[in-house]
DNA sequence: CTGAAAGCGCTTACAG
DNA sequence: CTGAAAGCGCTTACAG
């Protein structure tokens, strides 16, 4: 005999008295509930989760998953170590729990999540990396389990997410590198379909606009996370006819290698090329001239995130909004000697 | 009506039967088991996973705890993302799914731990960051739930580990060292507790006795894990009364602050101190000169620990190896300009 | 090959 | 305030 009636034998009385107790309700006398406690702590008693799941229908946990590609990991790991973080610690004052689901680089992302969907493991799920069309987004919908996401979509319909304020950053940059006299600005976009990509591009073209100055595809430049797609890129604004003395680049690991191929050419960041990158990762801060670019309270994000997951799971013990939690976190400028 | 006795009512049959068609048990007619399988696929019916783990004991998933702390992850994003994909790639094939558990900032990292292994969420436990004296060792022991670890410790007794061979890679360098002429060769070791430390001061201590090379402790850094503990590592390299020319980094990230620090002395890498680097962080890919360092197969480390974890689950289907997995993942040099 | 039934460990109306 | 009992959705000896 195991579990609650281990302890409902051991004391004499019923489980349902047992699992009251356990459970802090009311109708249970005080000398019993100090009885049950004191022989589950002397038992080591812990509550068997698949039980406890089956007979409520929750399982208190949320899943954040997450892809493992390399190109979509690059400049996002202590992205997500501070978010996970911050979800974490608001999950923790609601007796949630956190699984992070790690999608293997040859699974398919849609099987990969209907499997844990299906299986009812989670209250609530967690997306990022979210794509303009992004089919998961449907499927969560379809399945009725409550989920956000961390980036916006357009798929799907009144669901909650946090994103990035994109369009602050390219305003914020176009803006400086004007101040600065830039009129060939360029920007980089990422070169898969994460929704964001558009929503930068669109926000840079505007910011533009607002200076009077003419949008230039061959200005944009879809790169890779890497440094080497910086190192690269660099030949490729010198190819074309009018090249620019600026660029706002949307994946700041790529600094790296614009660095490095300038230096081989004899070309000074900030002098030469000025370069404003998105977010202050770690890997960038020790360049040399320091790189101009943005901070985020990742905390905060992921603090947001648990709660706009938290407000769509019906057995969490708040009120739920009528409108789903949707936010844009702030990025602060960081200046550097780059632009 | 849900789930399972969904089906059975729809086909006029038994929930056993309906089971065991479901999960391919020798007994059912092919012809009730289609049946059976067409209607679940036409109901889009899914296990409950709850129902399945209380009434089998097992609930096919293994738990991978990750620290979040800043510190810890700094090195090691990149390095996790690879290994979660080689546990991936071999749990998947024994129907096994990986759950990481990030562990926030604050919380107390032997607390957090014993919060999964009592609620029985888990057939097994991989723990990475392995300190000297590891108590998570001794809970899960105590607890008797199946771990396996990445990275050796002292504490505990049988338990399968997979760690990365600091050994040869102290070797390897102090030899490569040796053979270009120097004898004041300095090392970093990591300034929080972790278990690999020791290992590698004692490799690099035993590399340099096989030269003849006396053991000099000032020689010996601690440091953190970022670019500006090497940063100011360099002032400290030449603080000393007679100062190293070749320096072997346990964290790779480090060399970047080395660079640069080295470079405002008017200093180059190689030529006015040797460096050699651990392992090949695209963090450290674009340094110039490129940085000597080592490279080891993440994926088949994740592999080699999803088989270290299997052979201690009993519900899995293989024979339980009679001593437990241990082993050395190997990594091979790469040179570069620095050392 | 299939059905009826017990059981996994918990929760909770329903009586008393 | 407490007990007896049903139920959560599944699996699996046990009969037939």
């Amino acid at each position: 005999m195991r579990g609650i009636a281990r302890l409902a034998k051991e004391l004499g009385i019923s489980t349902g008295t047992v699992s009251r107790a356990l459970n802090g309700r009311a109708e249970v006398s005080t000398s019993t509930r100090e009885l049950v406690l004191a022989a589950a702590k002397r038992l080591g008693y812990a509550p068997n989760q698949a039980a406890r799941t089956l007979a409520l229908g929750t399982t208190r946990s949320v899943g954040f998953m997450m892809d493992l590609d390399r190109e979509a990991a690059a400049s996002s790991e202590y992205f997500f170590m501070g978010v996970f973080d911050g979800v974490q610690s608001i999950l923790a004052e609601y007796g949630f729990d956190l699984l992070v689901l790690p999608r293997p680089t040859k699974a398919n992302s849609l099987e990969f999540l209907r499997r844990y969907v299906t299986r009812g493991v989670f209250d609530g799920m967690i997306l990022a990396a979210t794509q303009r069309i992004d089919p998961r987004i449907e499927l969560l919908e379809a399945a009725g389990l409550p989920f956000a996401t961390l980036g916006r979509s357009e798929s799907g319909g009144d669901y909650p997410w946090i994103d990035l304020d994109f369009e602050a950053v390219a305003k914020t940059a176009v803006d400086r590198f004007f101040n600065a006299g830039h009129r060939r600005i360029a920007v980089t976009i990422p070169s898969d379909g994460v929704n964001f990509g558009s929503i930068f591009e669109a926000a840079y073209r505007q910011a533009l606009e607002q200076h009077g100055i003419d949008f230039d595809p061959t200005l944009v430049f879809a790169t890779g996370r890497h440094e080497d797609a910086g190192y690269r890129l660099v030949d490729d604004l010198y190819a074309i006819p009018n090249p620019p003395t600026a660029i706002l680049i949307i994946f700041e690991t790529i600094a790296i290698g614009i660095y490095r191929r300038l230096a081989e050419l004899e070309r000074r960041p900030g002098r030469d090329l000025a370069i404003i990158g998105f977010r202050d990762e770690p890997t960038v801060r020790f360049l040399t001239p320091t790189l101009t670019c943005f901070s985020a309270s990742l905390h905060d994000i992921g603090e947001d995130l648990a709660r706009a997951i938290l407000s769509r799971i019906p057995t969490y013990e708040g009120s739920r909004p009528d409108t789903p939690l949707r936010k844009l976190a702030p990025l602060s400028i960081r200046p550097g000697d780059s632009g």
